[in-house]
DNA sequence: TCTCTTTGTTACTCAAAAAGAAAAAAAATG
DNA sequence: CATTTTTTTTCTTTTTGAGTAACAAAGAGA
C-alpha cells in the first residue's frame, strides 16, 4: 500500500466516523486539498483491492477490509503521538506531523512492541481512542464542554480540534486532559460560558467549549 | 530530499568511508542494484545540489555537505537501532530492515530527542559508531580477531557483516558485544582459529574471524 | 593501430499522483 | 415536468521520480 492510499483509507475513515454514512467524493477532495478527479481515481484503485465500497455516483464507504486497514494507520498514529509525547517530551501540539510520517512505516512487530513498551494505552496524547491490534477500540462516554448544564462538573478527557493553535490556547489557560472543569454558566448573548479550572474562574467562548469533551463525574 | 536521494548519499558514504577515495558510478551501481544510467542521472542530481564533487568519467567525492547529510542519515539509521533493541527488545539480526525506513522520517528535533532519551549512545547495536548532530563520530582502536596474535585478549565491540545469518551465527555461538574473546591459535591450513570465549573452547572459520572486530585489552 | 572495457549521453518507458475540460448523472427549482 | 445547477465521472494531460536500452566517447592494453 503507497502512502497516498493510506491517507486516502485514513481520510474517508475520518469523515465515516463523523457521519456515519456513505462520504462524497467532494467531501474527500475537500479535505485532502485535491481535486475531486484524482480522487475518484483513487476510489477506484481502492475499490480494486477491496478497500472500498464504491458505486459511482453514491459515495463511498469502507469495506471491513478496509476499515481495519484505516484503524490500523489510525493505532499507528496515535501510538507513536503517544511515544512522543510521553518518552520523547514532546508538547501536545508538536506531534500531529512528525506522525503523520511515522503512522505510514511497515511493520507489525514494530507497532506491537511499542504498543506494548508504552504499556498499551488507550487514548492518544488529545484524548482519542487507540485501537488494539485487532481494531477494537474502547469508547468512553463523554460530552462537549458547550453541553453542559449550569453546577455541572467533568474532568476534560480530550479535544475535537487538534490544531496547535487551539492547544496553545489551552496550555496557556492551563487547561489540560485531566483538568477538572466546573460549569458555572451560559451567557446568553454569546454563548461563552463561565467555567472554574482548578480553582481559577476563567470565561471561554463558545467555540472554546465547543472543542472541548469532558466526562462527567 | 527524496527517499532515493537519501539512499544514494548513504551509500556513497560508505563506500567512500570504506576506500577513502573516489567511488565509481559502476561501484555504486553495483552496491544499490542498479544500473550505471541510473546512477549517472541521480548523480547530476546531487551535484545540481551540491551534495557530491562530480567529475565526469573520475568518479565521486561527497561534498562538505553531501558528507553532513550522510552522517545525519547514518546518525538516525544507528539511533533507530539502538531503540529498537534496547527499547523494543528487538534482536540485532532484526532491526535493519526497520531501521532503514525510520531513517527517512524528517524531523531534526525528533532525532536530537531521540538521541537524549537513548542516554546519546555512541555505538549502535553491532558496534558501529553514531554521529552526533554535528556529525562528529568518535572512532575506537578496533581490530579485526582474524588478525591478532596467539594469546592476545579482546574484548567484542563490533562485526562488519551485519547480516541476518551472521548475526544469528553469533547468537547461537554466545558471542554478543562485549564478549570476552582470547585468541588461542591460528591452523594454517584452513586459517581457522581457535579462542576462547568466556571460558568456552571454540574454533571458528577464517571467515567468521575477519568479521569479528575486537578491541585489545 | 585495434579491440575491449568503462563511463556517459540521449531518448524512452513506466508508474503514481494529480489536474483540467467536458460529459453524464443526480438534485434542485420554478 | 422541464430546466437549471451541482456533483461526479471520464478522458486526456502533465508532472515527477525512477529506471532501462542503445549508442557514443574515452581510456587501457596488446
Amino acid at each position: 500500500m503507497t502512502f497516498s492510499e493510506e491517507n486516502y483509507l485514513k481520510s474517508i475513515y475520518h469523515l465515516t466516523a463523523a457521519l456515519e454514512t456513505e462520504v462524497s467524493t467532494n467531501a474527500i477532495a475537500e479535505i485532502m486539498e485535491t481535486k475531486a478527479s484524482s480522487v475518484t481515481d483513487m476510489l477506484k484503485k481502492l475499490a480494486e483491492k477491496d478497500l472500498v465500497n464504491y458505486k459511482k455516483y453514491q459515495g463511498v464507504s469502507l469495506t471491513e477490509n478496509g476499515k481495519l486497514a484505516a484503524k490500523m494507520i489510525v493505532r499507528k498514529h496515535r501510538l507513536w503521538e503517544v511515544f512522543l509525547v510521553e518518552k520523547l517530551n514532546f508538547s501536545w501540539d508538536e506531534v500531529h506531523d512528525i506522525a503523520e510520517q511515522l503512522e505510514h512505516i511497515k511493520s507489525e512487530q514494530l507497532i506491537n512492541r511499542l504498543d506494548d513498551f508504552l504499556g498499551n494505552p488507550t487514548e492518544d496524547p488529545h484524548g482519542d481512542p487507540i485501537p488494539d491490534a485487532n481494531g477494537r477500540i474502547i469508547k468512553i462516554e463523554k460530552h462537549l464542554l458547550s453541553e453542559l448544564s449550569d453546577n455541572q462538573t467533568g474532568v476534560c478527557v480530550g479535544v475535537k480540534d487538534t490544531s496547535s493553535e487551539f492547544l496553545k490556547y489551552l496550555d496557556k489557560q492551563g487547561i489540560a486532559l485531566g483538568s477538572k472543569i466546573e460549569f458555572l454558566s451560559k451567557e446568553s448573548f454569546d454563548l461563552s460560558v463561565k467555567i472554574k479550572v482548578d480553582e481559577r474562574e476563567l470565561s471561554i467562548s463558545n467555540k472554546i467549549a465547543s472543542n472541548l469533551f469532558v466526562k462527567l463525574v
